[in-house]
DNA sequence: TGGGCCGCTCTCCTTTTGGTGCGTATAAAT
DNA sequence: ATTTATACGCACCAAAAGGAGAGCGGCCCA
């Protein structure tokens, strides 16, 4: 990427003006919505926002277990990354063996409420998506 | 990714039903969630949805030149993907140089709308994010 | 003395992803 | 005769993602 696709063109800004926009979201802060997407929806993100939405508090073991098949490092990673952008807060207790909880922030529970729409979309026309796909590959 | 997360626990799927499960969605609609996240989130899908709610019909070097940072062999691979999950028609020409049209379908336009609520809450969140995370870095 | 627990981190190694560039068919244009 | 334009497919290569497993620190229990 040589540079931002978003502002590239002046005739695709009248256009957006002219037509009824089918998003009437701000061009300039398209990049950084693209770029909070791609992080924010990898698989392990979007699997551990609903494994604490589920229950409120985890620590990392139980993590790891309710994930079931993530690794180790891709779960301290995501944590860390989740943990960054404000959707999880994560306390260490002290303790002798070291214990340290998860959950979700505001911020965090809201971007699960954001993502509904894209299941509920999922869930409606899961059915054409798998007969376009079966009709693709029996070409 | 050894095996399916969403089908590996038995005691995972008991707590799913002995709590008010938050999201009442079918283990399939996860996986395809999942996957079509995955997807969507790729660099250049978004963009060429958006691309493609513009000019509502775009030929091949048309859509290269408007994506603009994209390879051809990028371009071709996303817009199959997207072919394969039934978002595009392609339209082949018979003409002497060849002409291949793409356009979104219905499902296209919808998953589009959809992603909406996403594009919506990252606008909205963004200054919150990036607070978050320069206070993560100053630690 | 020697495990074992917990939450990591670090080091390999393999897999995946994505870019570059070449080939191809075909007819019109030069 | 050669070039040009179009929409790719294919082979090759570099970079990044991600998994497996070892180590670690400190205290408790046998």
């Amino acid at each position: 990427m040589t540079d931002n696709p978003y502002e590239a063109s002046p005739e695709r800004r009248a256009q957006r003006l002219a037509e009824t926009a089918p998003t009437e979201c701000d061009v300039r802060v398209g990049r950084l919505v693209t770029d909070l997407i791609g992080r924010v929806a990898d698989k392990w993100t979007m699997i551990i926002l609903e494994v604490l939405e589920e229950h409120k508090e985890l620590r990392f073991t139980e993590l790891a277990r309710k994930v079931e098949g993530i690794s180790q490092k891709m779960l301290t990673q995501t944590l860390r990354h989740m943990e960054r952008d404000g959707m999880v807060t994560r306390t260490i207790h002290p303790v002798i063996p070291p214990r340290v909880d998860y959950r979700l922030t505001p911020l965090g529970l809201s971007l699960g409420a954001a993502f509904c729409g894209v299941w509920i979309w999922a869930e409606k026309n899961l059915t054409e998506v798998e007969a376009a796909r079966t009709a693709f590959d029996a070409r």
